[in-house]
DNA sequence: GGTATTTTGTAACAGTGACTACAAATAAAC
DNA sequence: GTTTATTTGTAGTCACTGTTACAAAATACC
C-alpha cells in the first residue's frame, strides 16, 4: 500500500518525487554521481532548480533516497542466496554469478550503483555508497564465519574483490558471458577453499 | 644518457617539465584525473597557468605524459614476471601478487594509475588509460594462450579482473596484507584450471 | 647595444558546477 | 472572498573549471 499524501494545503507539486527517484537513479546508475549535473536531473524531469531542492534538498540527497530505493529494490538479495542449507562456497558461487547477470543485464548502466559510488569524488556522496557496501560485506562475512571461521576474513575479502572486478569490468564493456565466465571461475576456486 | 636540451633563446623556464610529470604523477594517482585540478598542478609546481599550457599544451596532454612516464617506470614488469620457463599458473599468480604490493605501496595513493584511469569523466583520459589497459591484458593474454589456448580467453578475463579489484580495494583501504591474501586465493584458483 | 625569441606574471575569458532570492501562481482553510 | 501555505518559473548567485590575451622580463645572437 503506497502512503497516501497527507493533501497539503498550497500549490501541489507537478511531479512524482517517487518517479524522480527512479529517472534519478537511472541516470546514476548509466553515467555515475559525478558525471550526472542538477542540470541533468532537472531536464530529465522536466522541472525547474527550485522544485528539485524543495523536493530532495540537494544533489547528495537526491542520491540518498536513490540508493534507498535501490537498498529496497535493485540490490541482490543476499538473504535469499546465502542459505544456511547449502554449502558456502556454493551459495558465494551463485552470489557471484548473480552480480555478474545484474551487472550485465542493463547494458547502458554496466556495473553496481553502490560499487561504482563509492568511487566518486563527493565526499558525501562516496561515504553513503561505501557504508551500504561495508554493511552488505560484513553480511557476507558473518555468513561464511558462521560454517568457517578462521577462513571467513580472506574468503570474504576474495569474494568482495571478485564482485567489485566485475562491476569494473562490466562498465568496461565486458557483456554477460564474459562477466559469468569469470564470476563461475572465481566461484570455482571457493570449493577448494571451502571444504563442504 | 638524458638528452641534452638544445639551448634556446629567449628567457628560460624556471621549472623542470620532466619532474613537473612526477609530481603530476602523484598527484593523479593519489586523487585520480577528475579530482586533480590544472590549478592543483600549477599550485603544486609554483608556476602560472601560461606555463603549465607552454609546456604540457592541456591537462589531457599532462596525463599522456605522465601515462608515459609511468609505463617505463612504474609499471608492472609483465615481461619479466610472465617467463616462459615457468607455468603459467605460477607466472600469473606472481603476477598478482606484485599487482597487490604495488597497489598497497604508497598508502597516499592507492591502486593503479592507469586502471583508475579507465574509470574517469574526460573522454580522451579515459581513452588513454584504457588503450594501455588494453595492451596489457592483450599481453597477459597472448602469454596464456601459448600455452593454454582453450583457456585463455576465460583466465586472462579472471586474472584482469582480480586486477581491478585489487586496484578497487586498494583504493578502498585495503592494506597489503589483506590484498595478499585475496591475491594469493585468487592465484591457488589458476593451479586447477591451468595444470602444469 | 640592439634585435629576435621565448617564458613569465597578471588578469582575465567563457562555460559549468551546485544552489537560491523572489515574486507570481495555485491550492486548501476559514 | 480573504487568508495562509506551498510550489512554481525566472533569473540569478558564487565558486569553480580548463584555457588564453597580452605585455613585461629575460636570455641568445648579431
Amino acid at each position: 500500500m503506497t502512503t497516501n499524501k497527507p493533501r497539503s494545503r498550497g500549490r501541489p507539486r507537478r511531479f512524482d518525487p517517487d518517479a524522480a527517484v527512479v529517472t534519478a537513479q537511472q541516470l546514476f546508475h548509466a553515467r555515475g554521481y559525478d558525471a550526472v549535473s542538477v542540470a541533468d536531473v532537472t531536464d530529465a524531469l522536466g522541472i525547474n532548480p527550485p522544485s528539485f531542492y524543495a523536493a530532495f534538498g540537494s544533489k547528495a540527497g537526491l542520491y540518498q533516497r536513490v540508493l534507498d530505493h535501490w537498498t529496497g529494490t535493485a540490490a541482490i538479495p543476499l538473504a535469499d542466496i546465502l542459505r544456511p542449507d547449502v554449502p558456502v562456497a556454493k551459495a558465494l558461487a551463485a552470489m557471484l554469478e548473480e552480480a555478474a547477470r545484474r551487472y550485465a543485464s542493463d547494458p547502458a548502466a554496466g556495473g553496481c550503483l553502490v560499487l561504482e559510488g563509492t568511487r566518486c569524488n563527493d565526499e558525501g556522496a562516496r561515504e553513503a555508497a561505501r557504508a551500504l557496501n561495508l554493511g552488505a560485506e560484513a553480511f557476507i562475512r558473518d555468513y561464511i564465519a558462521a560454517r568457517h571461521p578462521e577462513a571467513a576474513d580472506e574468503v570474504a575479502d576474495f569474494v568482495s574483490t571478485t564482485m567489485s572486478g566485475l562491476s569494473a569490468k562490466a562498465r568496461g564493456g565486458h557483456d554477460l558471458p564474459r562477466l559469468l565466465a569469470t564470476a563461475r571461475l572465481a566461484g570455482s576456486a571457493l570449493a577448494k577453499t571451502l571444504p563442504a
